[in-house]
DNA sequence: TGGACTAATGTTTTT
DNA sequence: CATTAGTCCA
């Protein structure tokens, strides 16, 4: 007991104590947000006597379940089976593995990514854009709409247009048995809501649920919630509605705001006490939040006392910024702080391209953040679709993908005449290659396409076999018949790619090394749900954008582009309180210091523009004359200083007017009375 | 088939 | 500027 609540304040314990009926816990940045969620679930498992199996915990990323699961168990090593830990989505392909089958389904389904989502859209129509009807279908299934709704709905033809590829869509998915992120999420809710015995007992399963990040949940996130929580109200959702950044991408910061009417008698526990910033970090950060209308209100109080005042650098262009910081960084490396404790952050990616110039020339290391996934590189999906149609015959995605991979000569016009070849006779593009006549296939393409279609049908045959055999030399068997990694022969990046190719298979035998009963499906499933590997601890300071930073903490911060139009980045659909909370997340994943940065002009999209500061430096507190003051003993009766208008004059008295300083100078014989910020010493 | 050239177009990103 | 998607010809 002492030993889970030793280590929390009085309101991180209440928060834990808090057991029954809906919690909201407002846990600031660096507030000990996962202590006390951690702390929660040893608390209800090992003092309450809830079984683990009767607690659900949901978060948004794998690296944040990872963590948690992690801390978690760490706190109760004596428990027969571990609490289910998982993001929305997994816990979504969980439910649908067990009870798809109501929807008339069978349930070796396949998680389709964005990239296979974008090219099925993009086999069924030709004319709108695709991101834009793979971001309405994504729209539509989160608000529950079926295509047949979409189209009664839509009021412009485009529109009409993009239901109708929806429901082409849609009808793909099911025949191919396919399953897109939106419906891990929207076929659970569809199933709970359709079957009220499920949602009963799932509930009295799950009597336990607690959600990370609520800030990030949208609509359908919420009704999932208020599903899980049908025969009981034992929910506690945990977030920071200053910290929701997400809401261009559907996150719904009503869901936290308004907690309490969705869920009534919520109690609310603020966690405000930080342990992550110095003082001044946190005044500023507190004061930039302040500016903003739509929120719950909260404070964060700092416990790690005073330090360096927050810093700002004022450039002329990008270059004279890039130097400054890398000067700046040369210094504190020196100084001997460890380069990852070191980060700069930007609003826009293409910011940081100036300052690894600097970096370069200064001869610091440095690792970009959020670049290309692992999964998502050419090489590594290359190896995946090899593993799709290795393990599903239908998947002509993933066949046409590899198909000429490496070169065996066969472009896109003999693929085409085997497509609808194959199309006629209702088979997927392999079983019609396995089928077919190799006579009837010569009438198709040229006589030695004919040969090596057939020649690598038989291949995927065979290994397809090794496959159901031996899982764990079958990634050998595969290398060896197809040889992989000469797709990248001669390209310029081809041991880097050859490089990942080998950490696949690496991470392909550790799979089958951990869980050897599994299959290769279940294997690509897993891998479709993870994201980045963990980055690897080295010896560089980090580069990010914030959204890339958020949950994250360095002790010392560079948050460069302070400039309006940057931060606050204008566009449309942008909103000024969701940037200014950008700003905020920036400022608090500081533990030690923050420097901000802005430039009077930037190259920008081909052109050179006029930049002027953000009106969130002044917000934050630190206008010039506020910097000075803070700093000030220097006003003191006897100083020479100068104003814009007025010119020189001599301090003859110092006195004090709210924040600033009112000081009376002698202007050459004429007295005024002059804010301290209004001029400068000489 | 695939390399070379041209035109358009610029946030933030997880699952 | 730099990247990407699309088009054209050897």
């Amino acid at each position: 007991m002492d030993k889970i609540f030793q280590r929390l304040n009085d309101a991180q314990a209440q928060a834990v104590r808090q057991i029954d009926g809906p919690v909201l816990i407002l846990a600031g940045a660096g507030s000990g947000k996962t202590t006390t969620i951690v702390s929660r679930l040893a608390y209800l498992i090992k003092e309450v006597g809830i079984p683990p199996s009767n607690t659900l915990t949901l978060t948004f990323t794998n690296k944040a379940a990872k963590e948690m699961r992690e801390r978690a168990l760490g706190m109760m090593e004596d428990i027969s089976y571990p609490p289910l830990l998982c993001t929305f989505h997994k816990f979504g392909l969980l439910f649908l593995k067990f009870h798809i089958g109501r929807l008339g389904r069978e349930n070796n389904f396949v998680v389709i990514d964005t990239d296979d989502k974008k090219k099925i859209i993009k086999r069924i129509n030709s004319e709108i854009p695709t991101p834009l009807i793979a971001s309405e279908i994504s729209r539509y299934k989160n608000s529950l709409m079926t295509p047949d709704e979409a189209y009664k709905q839509a009021e412009l033809f485009n529109y009409k247009q993009i239901a109708e590829i929806y429901a082409e869509y849609e009808k793909y998915l099911l025949e191919n048995n396919l399953v897109d992120f939106d419906d891990l999420i929207a076929l659970t809710y569809r199933l709970l809501n359709e079957h009220p015995d499920l949602a009963e007992s799932i509930s009295q399963k799950y009597q336990y649920i607690m959600i990370d990040e609520y800030q990030d949940t949208n609509e359908l996130q919420l009704k999932l919630v208020q599903k899980l929580c049908t025969s009981h109200k034992n929910i506690c959702v945990v977030g920071d509605d200053d910290q929701s950044i997400y809401g261009w991408r559907g996150a719904h910061i009503r869901n936290i705001m308004e907690f309490d009417q969705d869920f009534m008698g919520a109690a609310v526990v603020k966690l405000q006490e930080n342990y992550r910033s110095r003082e001044p970090i946190l005044k500023v950060a507190n004061a930039l939040i302040e500016h903003n209308r739509s929120r719950l209100g909260k404070e964060l109080i700092p416990t790690r006392g005073d330090g360096d005042e927050v810093a700002i650098l004022n450039s002329h262009d990008e270059s004279e910024e890039a130097r400054k910081i890398a000067l700046k960084i040369s210094q504190l490396l020196d100084a001997g702080i460890s380069p990852n404790s070191i980060a700069i952050l930007y609003r826009v990616n293409v910011l940081s391209r100036s300052i690894e110039d600097g970096l370069n020339r200064a001869g610091i290391a440095y690792k970009l953040v959020g670049g290309l996934r692992f999964y998502d590189r050419a090489e590594v999906k290359d190896l995946i679709s090899y593993l799709r149609v290795i393990t599903n015959f239908h998947d002509d995605f993933s066949f046409k993908r590899i198909v000429n991979k490496p070169k065996r000569g066969l472009g896109k016009a003999s693929i085409d005449k085997i497509e609808l070849a194959a199309h006629e006779k209702r088979q997927s593009l392999y079983e019609y290659l396995k089928e077919v006549g190799e006579d009837e296939l010569e009438e198709l393409v040229k006589k030695k396409n004919a040969k090596t279609l057939k020649e690598f049908i038989s291949n995927i045959e065979d290994v397809s076999k090794i496959a159901k055999e031996s899982t764990y030399s079958f990634i050998d068997v595969l290398e060896e018949t197809f040889h992989l990694k000469d797709i990248y022969k001669g390209m310029q990046d081809e041991q880097e790619k050859v490089l990942n190719m080998d950490e696949f298979y690496a991470l392909f035998r550790d799979f089958i090394k951990n869980t050897p009963e599994a299959s290769l499906d279940e294997f690509l499933n897993e891998l479709t749900l993870q994201s980045e590997q963990d980055q690897v601890e080295g010896e560089s300071i980090y580069m990010m954008s914030i959204h890339a930073s958020k949950g994250l903490e360095f002790d010392h911060i560079f948050l460069i582009g302070l400039e309006e139009g940057f931060l606050p980045l204008v566009g449309d659909g942008s909103d000024l309180e969701e940037e200014r909370r950008l700003g905020y997340v920036a400022f608090t994943r500081a533990k030690e210091t923050l420097t901000l940065s802005h430039a009077q002009s930037r190259f920008y999209k081909g052109r050179r523009s006029d930049l002027q500061k953000s009106r969130f430096v002044n917000e934050a507190g630190l206008c010039e004359g506020s910097l000075k003051v803070e700093k000030n003993t220097a006003f003191k009766k006897g100083d020479l200083v100068r104003h814009k208008i007025f010119g020189a004059g001599r301090v003859i008295g110092v006195g004090k007017s709210g924040k600033d300083f009112k000081l009376n100078i002698n202007f050459a014989g004429i007295k005024r009375e002059i804010l301290a910020s209004f001029v400068e010493k000489l």
